[in-house]
DNA sequence: GGATAGGTAAACAGATCGGTTTACTTATCA
DNA sequence: TGATAAGTAAACCGATCTGTTTACCTATCC
């Protein structure tokens, strides 16, 4: 028996779709007979494919668990997590990015969604900078946003290519020790 | 009179069309009309859609011109390059990773065109860093390059913010210093 | 001057898309 | 028991897509 509601099935059905075939590759009729339920049902639940999205977009929207760790070892877990992402074989790059490409509009809510995401993780960074006492977090933490991003884009394009990730941990190191040498130089002073 | 040809506004039509509204989006029609040609004649120069798309990203692969003037200037100056691309106003992320996107499929001639762009943008850098003397310059142009690849995909998602570019140019100067140490540490050695 | 090459314009074919509608079935619950 | 809500299956609509075909036009070259 199944313990998944009608709803549940249909987004379920919907992600897996839409992430590894793509948005605009995946009709309605394919979600609804992935999710075993009649195209009636589907648009019963969400008014339009649009809707469809946007509930996909949103359903992958995991906040990472705060944790105790030290600051500097969640960081680098972050490009670690990439790599297991990109060895995974199903991994077909940033659900967000490719969301915002394949729908083009900027006013589309997608392009929204995919901004708060950005900003989101973004913020995550910078709140573990500012407590490693680093002097420009907010500018730091864009640059490992960029990294993070700059790694999703690269293994999209080289077919998943773990290494990437790793290139991109040790970079975010090499940014991460600069930032220190120079808050506690600026500490001295 | 026109001094173009008919293949070529063929081409330049695609060119146009295909980045600023996405190769899914815009059908053969639409472009042999912006071309001011009949879709019979689209057809006579590109055997199928799939053909027009290989030579619309073929005719990006813009070379970079060999310069003289110093490396670090040089690999700083890519990053100038991408913020005046960002401010453009047309800016709609890499048409690379934009066609792995769309496509989906990674035996699409597509996908191999976007991987041989990127390892030549890649060895751009390396060629550079080796000239800088930098120790293991492989690996600081992978990283070179994620951070580009990061700055063209969070630009898409952010509007075009040149403020990213400059992020990112930021964190390659900081990467290129902790090179430069590291490779005279390793000189002294 | 007539064949040939290359062009236009437009209809057409077959498929797929998002979305609606119709007719029927099932399960719950007062 | 019988009304109501929620589901299925499938046909249908109009639009759009890639690609082909038909019929005609026009310049050039031997």
């Amino acid at each position: 028996m199944s313990t998944q509601t009608c709803v549940e099935r249909i987004l379920a059905a919907a992600d897996r779709l839409f992430y590894a075939k793509g948005i605009r590759a995946v009709g309605v009729d394919a979600v609804a007979a992935a999710a075993g339920v009649s195209k009636r049902t589907l648009y019963n639940h969400y008014p339009s494919k649009d809707a469809l999205i946007a509930a996909y977009l949103q359903g992958r929207f995991k906040h990472i668990a705060p944790s105790d760790a030290p600051a500097r070892e969640q960081i680098l877990g972050a490009f670690d997590r990439l790599e297991r992402m990109f060895a995974d074989g199903s991994f077909r790059g940033c659900p967000y990015v490719n969301a915002v490409t394949e729908i083009g509009d900027p006013r589309h809510v997608a392009a929204s969604i995919a901004v708060q995401f950005k900003e989101q993780r973004r913020l995550w960074f910078r709140a573990l900078l500012e407590r490693l006492g680093v002097k420009d977090a907010d500018a730091l933490a864009t640059q490992l946003q960029i990294l993070s991003e700059g790694a999703l884009s690269a293994a999209l394009v080289r077919g998943g290519d773990p290494a990437l990730a790793r290139s991109a941990r040790a970079a975010a190191e090499v940014l991460l020790d600069a930032a220190k040498v120079r808050s506690r130089k600026a500490r001295k002073e």
